[in-house]
DNA sequence: TTATCAATTGCAACATTGTTGCGTTTAATT
DNA sequence: AATTAAACGCAACAATGTTGCAATTGATAA
């Protein structure tokens, strides 16, 4: 495994996601960063992050692409089967770190991993809209 | 609501989607039908037919976008809650029609849609691997 | 059958998203 | 302080998806 460094790119894009409570995507994480760093560099920091599992990526209905950060409070092999709620009002995704599907599967197919979410209205769309 | 027409362009991508047992991409569709038709309006009848619902549109954990038809055969009301494999050899989607998931959401949701893909090892790259 | 008219198409142009190569900079180590 | 591979910026490219508009065509009614 290749050695990674702490470098002021990297360390800005994790405090975007530290402030955050919902994912991002690849343009809103440049927009905050506001020019910090090259839109390739973004790419190339999420990558590794995601190598790290320090973050993860969600990739919604509608085919757009979010990250957001690992929460790895309760396990040491580090397993995301948790599920993300997209909303289709606000176009946030949150995570839903205590839904996890149950599911039978066909023998003779091998799971790694699941993806699995949910679309509809958060709670604070819900809200707004009676 | 707009009346829809059946053109040649719109029948041939029917056709497409007949012959294949897993879902498709705009991509793999688009060369399947040699230039009997332009690229916009591949994109455009696979818009009219998620809205006739007679496709789903599927996206996969890379980002990539697919399209699979639907079944209807036991449903008065169309919900595509049967979930999705992705093989991570072959890069085939194929639905999982009687996979469903059960899970427990927190009130103040409104889920109108689930997406439920699982990736890993299909039947066949499995099989191959031994 | 023919006229009508909106749905559909092709084309061109554009926007967004993601990737690659390469020379330069920089973080971490000795 | 010297070393060196990781990380960076820049430019160029590829893939995917969208929009506007004029031309074409399928379905309907006369």
């Amino acid at each position: 495994m290749k050695a990674t460094r702490n470098t002021a790119a990297k360390t800005a894009v994790l405090e975007v996601f530290e402030k955050s409570k919902t994912a991002l995507s690849h343009t809103e994480i440049h927009k905050q960063l506001n020019d910090l760093c090259d839109r390739v560099t973004i790419y190339r920091i999420l990558d590794r992050l995601i190598n790290e599992d320090v973050i993860h990526k969600i990739s919604n209905l509608d085919g757009t692409v979010k990250y957001a950060k690992c929460n790895h409070a309760h396990q040491r092999v580090h397993i995301h089967n948790h599920a993300h709620f997209s909303c289709e009002n606000c176009h946030e995704i949150t995570c839903l770190e205590n839904v996890k599907p149950s599911y039978i599967m066909p023998h003779n197919y091998k799971v790694n991993e699941i993806n699995f979410t949910l679309s509809g209205l958060c709670p604070n769309c819900l809200n707004s809209n009676i």
